[in-house]
DNA sequence: ACCATTTGTGTAACCGTATGCACACTGCAT
DNA sequence: ATGCAGTGTGCATACGGTTACACAAATGGT
């Protein structure tokens, strides 16, 4: 029990070997004959030898670790994508290494300890550190930031949504509808993904020679966008609620519902974005300006094994949104 | 852009000192002028360099790094706890490896990639796996086990988790408001966690006499709980299903509304189990056997923490769980 | 039988940091 | 002056692998 691991020095001297030739065992293409290799695998697997990743890091100057920037692992608006990369990752043999930046106070000495692991990767999905950051902080080794700000005079890949097309068809439909005064209910403050999506609604109501009758601003989180729509329908007459995610915009259509005793969507239309499973559930069916989580992730994939290949970046990959209907807009 | 991350010896050169001095530079309590010291923070922070974690892991047979081996953190339902201890490792400067396990078919080959890395702790959340296996690969080096599946002869620390008394409660309730016919719905087939679960209700159904009237299997998914519940629903009369977790429940709920017009509490009792924040929702307000979150990673840290210390284990901690009271039973 | 090539293995030098040991230097009491 | 404790620094080695290089043995062609 607990006794320490077996290096690979200790395992040759068992298998009658040098310990090279331990390490050209566990090398898929390495000159050793078959019948040594098999012979050592087999004494390997007595003993339970397995290489040190930590060692083999050092010399490969390649750890196979990932850090994944987000804000939080416990909101659905974010864990579906994560999960999937994840997936992925580990697929490829490559370990994923989470910074929660939401809980922590300090995002950049985050970040500074996760560079010091010598990370392959970083995917920064996070809208709570700023890009720039986040480049300094990884620069000075191998990885690229796929982020979704693009950052124009960096070598940071990047994926860029566009939703605008698909917030004119939901505007559109809303406004048939007979809706005429919309608010808005943000994400985070300072978040610039947040300023973005907004921007693709405002842009669509200007169209119609609409604007935002008011706004609020929450933190992503149910809680928040059900107190946020509790104030803002209190201080506004408004007929419509864009919200920055989905679990938001279910807050704001039960807050609606129970303290404002308003239905979506006859007296209130409520939208969210993201377009997460829980979106489509029958207890909630939103109307939300959704991304296919799926071909994003791919996006991201695609980057990363271009980056592993060593093809010149930056590179840069654009998704369209579509509109999810449902029966709160 | 993409430079060379700078190494001790480069920066001793720079700062005409020796690599030892650098080391120990960064080292809190090591031997070294506070005037040299400054110095080379100084000249580090110029050229950014920052001691490489892996080189160090290595020496110093400690990584920092954490194992979180979970069934995913697309589900809402673990993903609450995930979070929390994300957020207490990282205040420690250790740093989670997450290992998905629903969605990795060789969940064993994940967690021996894993042990290579050399782990300073592991905390298994999963019920994918056996603790036996978890064990076994872990167990050539110094990481503890916290598992919640009591595994008597090994030296793995562990939660216990009591739901007996809220159970009790609950079907009190239930059976008070003249239901009679009980269903369990449960999470995945072999998961002992979903057993352990699942006798504590029909202990507390024994205890008045009463016996399941039918059982279904599901994989702790939204769909899944909405799926059988339909099913369960079309081949028993039953008027209360106790799920797995919490968002099985939320599908179960929803299949009785939509499929069969049955609506909670009067037609049918819905009881999940976890006690998420969705299940308190406006929306959802479910009624079920919830654990105190914040407790429970309490309890997980406290291990880590004894782990640290090297207090011999290994320990056990029990949780009692409580009623969460909604509308839906 | 001879030389050229291929194949398999060992030796030794790294990868970047931490640390025991040795040594030089300071300050202070004898 | 001498001895001694304490302080600050460098040297060398260790951590557990990988890999360029060298070399012996096996192979193959003529």
């Amino acid at each position: 029990m607990n006794k320490r691991r077996i290096t690979s020095k200790e395992l040759a001297k068992l298998a009658g070997v040098s310990s090279a030739t331990i390490s050209r065992a566990f090398s898929p293409d390495s000159r050793i004959g078959s019948a040594t290799r098999d012979r050592i695998l087999a004494v390997a697997r007595e003993y339970g030898y397995q290489p040190n990743a930590i060692a083999r890091s050092l010399n490969n100057q390649r750890s196979r670790l990932v850090a994944l920037v987000v804000n939080a692992i416990g909101n659905p608006c974010e864990a579906e994508e994560q999960q999937l990369l994840v997936h992925r990752l580990q697929a490829r043999q490559l370990l994923p290494i989470i910074l929660c930046c939401a809980d922590h106070d300090d995002r950049l000495q985050l970040m500074r300890l996760a560079s010091t692991y010598q990370v392959d990767h970083v995917v920064v999905f996070s809208d709570m550190v700023s890009m720039q950051d986040a480049v300094d902080i990884f620069h000075t080794t191998k990885p690229i930031i796929v982020s979704f700000e693009p950052l124009e005079n960096e070598s940071v890949s990047s994926i860029r949504i566009d939703g605008s097309a698909a917030a004119d068809e939901i505007i559109d439909k809303i406004v048939a509808d007979g809706k005429k005064r919309f608010a808005y209910l943000s994400g985070t403050k300072s978040s610039w993904i947040d300023k973005l999506r907004r921007r693709w609604f405002v842009d669509a109501l200007a169209k119609r020679g609409l604007t935002l009758q008011a706004e609020a601003f929450g933190d992503y989180s149910y809680d928040s966008g059900f107190k946020e729509a509790v104030l803002l329908l209190h201080r506004a007459k408004v007929d419509a609620i864009i919200c920055g995610n989905d679990v938001m915009a279910i807050g704001a259509r039960d807050a609606a519902r129970r303290v404002l005793g308003k239905n979506t969507p006859d007296d209130i239309a409520v939208v969210g974005q993201d377009g997460i499973a829980m979106a489509a559930w029958d207890c909630n069916d939103l109307t939300t300006l959704s991304l296919d989580h799926v071909a994003f992730i791919d996006a991201v994939v695609e980057l990363i094994e271009r980056h592993d290949a060593e093809i010149e970046g930056p590179h840069s990959i654009t998704l369209t949104c579509t509109a999810r209907w449902g029966s709160t807009a």
